[in-house]
DNA sequence: GTCTATAAGCCGATAGAC
DNA sequence: GTCTATCGGCTTATAGAC
C-alpha cells in the first residue's frame, strides 16, 4: 500500500532527476519539475522544502548503489574476476539510473559542494578500501605495478562516460541513445584494456618508453 | 603593441573561463566575471554583448588546441607512437588550459547546445578521421580488433578526468591540485592500459570470458 | 494535501553622463 | 572607452483559501 505521500515523492524525485540531468542544477526551474511530475509547484515545496534539498535527495539516491557496486571489486581475491565484476557493476548502475548518474557527474565536476559531507566520507572510505585491495594484489604479484589510485580514477572515468556524453555518443555511433550493444561493447573494451594492461600474465614486456611521456 | 581593446578582451576571457569553470554557465554572474577582470560590468557587455556570447567565445578558445592534439594520432603510421603521442597531447592541452577544459567538459555533459554548430562539425570530422585511422591499423593487424569508437571515447574520458575532478583527485591523492607527478603518472597509466590492451604483441590470449560481461 | 496568487529579490542588460 | 544608476523580467518560495 503506497500512500499518496510516497507516490508523489517518487514522482517528484524522478522528474527532478530528469530535469537536473538535462539542464544542470542552476538552469532547471522548479516549475518545470512540477509540470513534469504532473503536480502543482507548491506541492514540490510541500514535500521537499527547497530546490537545494530536493537536489540533495536526488544525489542521495545514487550513493547506495555506488557503494554496493564498489564493494564488488573485493568480493573474491582474484584480480581478474574482481576488476571484471567491478567494471560490469559500475556500468550496470549507470545504466539503471542514467539521469541520476549524470546529475552526480555534473555535481562532481563542479566540486561536489552540494553533496552532503557524510556521503563524501562514505565514498572516500570505500575508495580507499579498493585502493588498499589493489595495492595488496600488486604486492603479492597478482597485479602489475600500476599506480592503484590512477587505475581507480581511470575505471571511474571510463565507466562514467558511456552514460554521460549523450551527443558525443550519438555523433560517433549514429544513434541517439546508448543501446544494449553499446553497453556490452563498452564493458568489453574497458575490461580488455584494464586486464590487458595490469594482469601480469597478459602484460608483455612494457618498455621504459611507455612511461616517458 | 597591444591595444586597450585586446588587453581588456583577454582579461575578460580569462576571468570568464575561471568563473564558468568554477560554477558552470548558469550559476556564474556577469558581475563576478567583471570583478575578477577588474573592470566595470558594463565593459563586459561593451566587448561581448551578452553572457551567452562571452561563453561561446570561451569555448571557442579550446577548439583549435583540441583539433591539433587530435591530429597527432595520425602523424606516423605506428600505432604505439601514435597512441602514446595522442594521449600525451590531450593531457598537455588540458593542463595548459585547465579552466577552459573544464568548461568544455561541462558543456558536453549538458549536451553541447551552446557549442557553435560549426565547431561540432569540425570536431566530429576530426574524430572520424581518427576512427578511420584506428580501423586501418586494425585491418592491417597493427592493432588488436578493439572497437575503434569505444577506444576513442575511452581515451577521451580518461584524459579529461585528470583535470576535471579536482576534489576527487585531492581526496584520493591528498593534494589540492594535480601536480607534475600526477600528470606524468596519468599519462603513464593511461598509455600503459591502452597499449597493453590493444597492441597485438603486448596482448596475451584474451579469453572469451572477458567479453561476457 | 492541493492549488492560485503574489511577494521578494536577484541578475542580465542598457541608458546616458563623462 | 568607462562607469553609475536603474530597468525589467524572471524565479524561488510562501501565504492562504479550499
Amino acid at each position: 500500500m503506497t500512500s499518496i505521500r510516497q507516490r508523489n515523492q517518487r514522482l517528484i524525485l524522478a522528474a527532478a532527476s530528469e530535469e537536473f540531468a538535462a539542464k544542470g542544477f542552476d538552469a532547471t526551474q522548479t516549475l518545470d519539475i512540477a509540470l513534469r511530475a504532473g503536480l502543482a509547484k507548491a506541492n514540490l515545496y510541500y514535500y521537499y522544502q527547497s530546490k537545494e534539498n530536493l537536489y540533495a535527495k536526488v544525489l542521495l539516491e545514487f550513493v547506495e548503489p555506488l557503494l554496493e557496486a564498489s564493494a564488488v571489486l573485493r568480493e573474491s581475491d582474484d584480480p581478474v574476476a574482481g576488476l571484471q565484476a567491478y567494471i560490469a557493476a559500475r556500468i550496470r548502475i549507470a545504466r539503471e539510473h542514467p539521469h541520476i548518474a549524470k546529475v552526480f557527474s555534473s555535481e562532481l565536476l563542479l566540486g561536489g559542494r552540494q553533496l552532503p559531507e557524510e556521503c563524501r566520507d562514505l565514498l572516500y572510505a570505500e575508495a580507499q578500501r579498493n585502493v588498499e585491495c589493489l595495492r595488496s594484489w600488486i604486492d603479492r604479484g597478482l597485479l602489475a605495478p600500476v599506480d592503484p589510485e590512477h587505475l581507480m580514477l581511470f575505471i571511474w572515468s571510463a565507466t562514467r562516460t558511456y552514460t554521460n556524453l549523450g551527443w558525443q555518443m550519438a555523433h560517433i555511433t549514429g544513434r541517439q541513445v546508448p543501446d544494449d550493444g553499446d553497453f556490452s561493447q563498452a564493458a568489453a573494451t574497458i575490461t580488455r584494456l584494464v586486464l590487458g594492461g595490469v594482469v601480469p600474465e597478459r602484460v608483455g614486456a612494457i618498455g621504459g618508453l611507455l612511461f616517458a611521456t
